[in-house]
DNA sequence: GTCCAGGAGAGGC
DNA sequence: GCCTCTCATGGA
């Protein structure tokens, strides 16, 4: 019996589909198969629900997937004059951004530097079967994202292997200050602005990688990762298509999407990649 | 073959 | 502070 959480407007394959998480495979049983930190699970929509496999995962799928939260409020605090917002609101309105393990979503946003989507989630699933743990679950394999450790202990030329390319140094750097003693943990205390301060001291972590990872991995909801897709869309649907420098597109997000202005910032992104409409 | 990708660091000014 | 160049690699 696989354990069962209340998901209303829920879309599994869509968030897992949306360019902030990139490990989950289908699963030849139904569903998803992937890890929540170092667990092995399987999830399926059903109805208005989430099954979890194993049933002790329950709980933590439930805060991994945000299904603790108020969905509806999060949607219903969006400008509701903002047309391009509300367009791709409606586009896929069950999207969620998921709480990931600190370090898992650093490094795998260290590697996602100029990369397409399909080619981060290579990287992320190569790294993995190299140098992380692996599991069974149902007879299906899969793999924990690898420490810190591993990857000291790797090196930068088997990094390389698994297609990093230039981003090993920042990837490894950044392993090295962990074991070092450097905790992630320590940025949960500090000011959004000192947050990003401290993830940009990591080396391959800029404004951009340091605000998804703020996102997806610290879930603070008005973080604003602003990359080349979601500086087009700004662009285009908000300035008319206006030459803006990127300061000033930044101030507008920051005024004009409120507290959750990153859940804002992906139905945007999610919308734009998937239609490719501009 | 050419262009682009959920960018960032280093160097020049 | 801003501007430009460069950094691997695979998919479109």
């Amino acid at each position: 019996m696989p354990g069962k959480l209340k998901a209303p407007n829920f879309d599994l394959a869509e968030t897992l589909d949306s360019g902030q998480v990139f490990h989950w495979s289908p699963s030849e049983h139904g569903g998803f198969i992937g890890c929540i930190g170092e667990n092995p699970v399987r999830v399926e929509p059903c109805d208005e629900q989430l099954l979890v496999w194993p049933t002790a995962m329950k709980s933590k799928a439930r805060i991994y997937f945000r299904l603790d939260e108020d969905h509806e409020a999060v949607l219903a605090s969006f400008p509701k004059k903002d047309k391009a917002l509300q367009t791709s609101v409606a586009f896929c309105p069950g999207l969620r951004i998921i709480r990931q393990p600190h370090w898992e979503c650093l490094a795998t946003f260290i590697t996602s530097s100029l990369k397409q989507v399909a080619h981060i989630r290579q990287i992320s699933l190569e790294l993995r079967r190299e140098f992380g743990q692996k599991h069974q679950l149902d007879g299906e394999e899969l793999y924990s994202y690898p420490t810190s450790a591993a990857f000291v202990k790797a090196g930068d030329a088997k990094l390389r292997k698994c297609g990093v390319g230039y981003r090993a140094t920042g990837l490894l750097k950044t392993a090295e200050k962990l074991e070092n003693g450097m905790r992630l943990k320590d940025a949960e205390n500090l000011n959004d602005k000192d947050a990003l301060e401290f993830l940009c001291g990591f080396h391959g972590v800029g404004e951009k990688i340091a605000n998804c990872v703020l996102l997806f991995g610290y879930g603070r909801l008005e973080a604003f990762p602003i990359d080349v897709w979601i500086e087009r869309v700004l662009r285009e649907r908000y300035f008319d298509g206006a030459e803006i420098a990127r300061r000033e597109l930044e101030e507008f997000t920051k005024s004009h999407f409120g507290p959750f202005g990153g859940y804002a910032q992906q139905y945007l992104f999610h919308h734009a990649r998937k239609t490719k409409l501009l």
